[in-house]
DNA sequence: AATTGGGGTTGACGGTTCGTCAAAAAATAA
DNA sequence: TTATTTTTTGACGAACCGTCAACCCCAATT
């Protein structure tokens, strides 16, 4: 039994040294530079080896997108534990994205590989399928929170709008953000969009004014509540961001 | 003179037909299952002919993907000519996008894989400028509707937001649902998002709202608008698409 | 201490694909 | 017709993926 379990723990501790080693190549050489041979020299085990922990390469990749999104998954959580008025937990989401985006740029970038369709092909049915359950935890969350808004009397959605058309609006918006962002880079600076965030935060208060989700953007001071949020649900995270900068 | 324009005639011709080749390869086998030796047979020239007008695979893709932007800039700047208030006319670019979508979407599919870093980086420095250029061209007819509008009364600013926040965002927004649409397929409907489409229309109106860009959806018949649009500025593409149907 | 059995590890190998380049073919000029 | 230039071709080297027979290690047994 013992045995075992001490040959299991080796394992996984191997498994997690090649995803480290994978994500770091895939950092330093792009996904076309993350070669089999290549993981095997640098985890410093046989080619071999490393196919007894993955199918293939798209099984990393995609067990890499996996680590990314349960990390975000649990800043999201955390976001919209936050004591206070729904809109204001629903920032919480906002800041939440915010933070994953700045601290993790490279994770994300590395995520987008794995929605090419050529890619997900290859992926193991039950990989793909916890990928996708962790993506919608997100748009869960922030669904749950549009139902609170609802019973709080502080948004009320016409007939025949589900509460889901609010967090997936909010969703399509980050994440079209986040893809520009990452797939443009400097271009889209270059091109008068110069803090991409700032705007994202923007159009966010905007996005849920339009739905009349109050208090209203104009009748608050969301900024405040952002650095509030920052401050005390994520302490650690800001600590970091600024210890970069 | 004449022989060499006749060359370059026949030069121009081929370059047209490997590129059509290759976006039925595309379509049929996925990206993986794009190599230039089928290209090579299905166009029935040599594999060092392709090279010819191809430095490699990825210029290929991006040529498509230009393809693809060119008809996007082109839908947009005609949704943009709609005669109406502005914000008719900004819904026009929301109706040009969704033409765009629905009419090609494997167009779309195939422009985002060029997305993936590890690919740009392949492309020669001007045909990543033009696909860059046309995809701002997009934008820039979006920033000079919300310009107009303000001019006119019709929307007013913030100290400080300039016009391209607007067009921003809603590019953001249509962008994050396409791709998602497009990535995810099926499983966003299966989640909740039966319509999307439809969801995003809803959303773009409200970030409109919350603008204050006037009339607001609550006070404007703003579907009918969207069906003027389409038989009237999009005849053809609508005739296209009721004919798929 | 020597033997044996089986799970774990290895890297050489077959199969693909990319991109090149010397030779062949075609077009043009003499 | 012959010489010269241009274009086309596909065989080839290199890189990579994923496999598998051989090898190694170690623990249990004699």
């Amino acid at each position: 039994m013992a045995t075992l379990t001490r040959k299991q723990r080796e394992i996984r501790d191997r498994s997690d040294l090649i995803l480290r080693v994978s994500r770091e190549l895939l950092l330093e050489r792009g996904y076309l530079g993350l070669t089999m041979d290549r993981i095997a020299v640098a985890s410093e085990y046989s080619k071999g080896t490393i196919y007894q922990h993955f199918r293939n390469k798209e099984e990393i990749v995609a067990a890499l997108a996996v680590q990314t999104a349960e990390k975000r998954v649990e800043l999201f959580r955390r976001g919209g534990t936050f004591l206070g008025s729904t809109r204001e937990r629903m920032l919480g989401m906002g800041v939440a994205a915010e933070v994953f985006l700045r601290l993790y740029p490279d994770h994300f970038k590395a995520e987008q590989i794995t929605r090419a369709a050529s890619i997900r092909e290859k992926i193991s049915a039950e990989r793909a399928q916890h990928l996708l359950q962790l993506e919608h935890g997100c748009v869960d969350v922030a669904t749950a929170i549009v139902q609170d808004a609802v019973q709080a009397g502080e948004l009320s959605l016409p007939e025949g709008v589900p509460p889901e058309t609010v967090s997936f609006g909010l969703w399509c918006l980050t994440y079209g953000v986040f893809t520009l962002l990452v797939t443009e880079g400097r271009p889209l600076a270059e091109l008068g969009f110069p803090e991409p965030l700032r705007l994202l935060e923007h159009n966010q208060n905007l996005l849920l004014d339009g739905h009349g989700w109050t208090p209203l953007s104009a009748d608050h001071d969301y900024a405040a509540v952002r650095t509030r949020l920052l401050a005390e649900v994520f302490p650690e995270e800001l600590a970091q961001l600024e210890g970069r900068a």
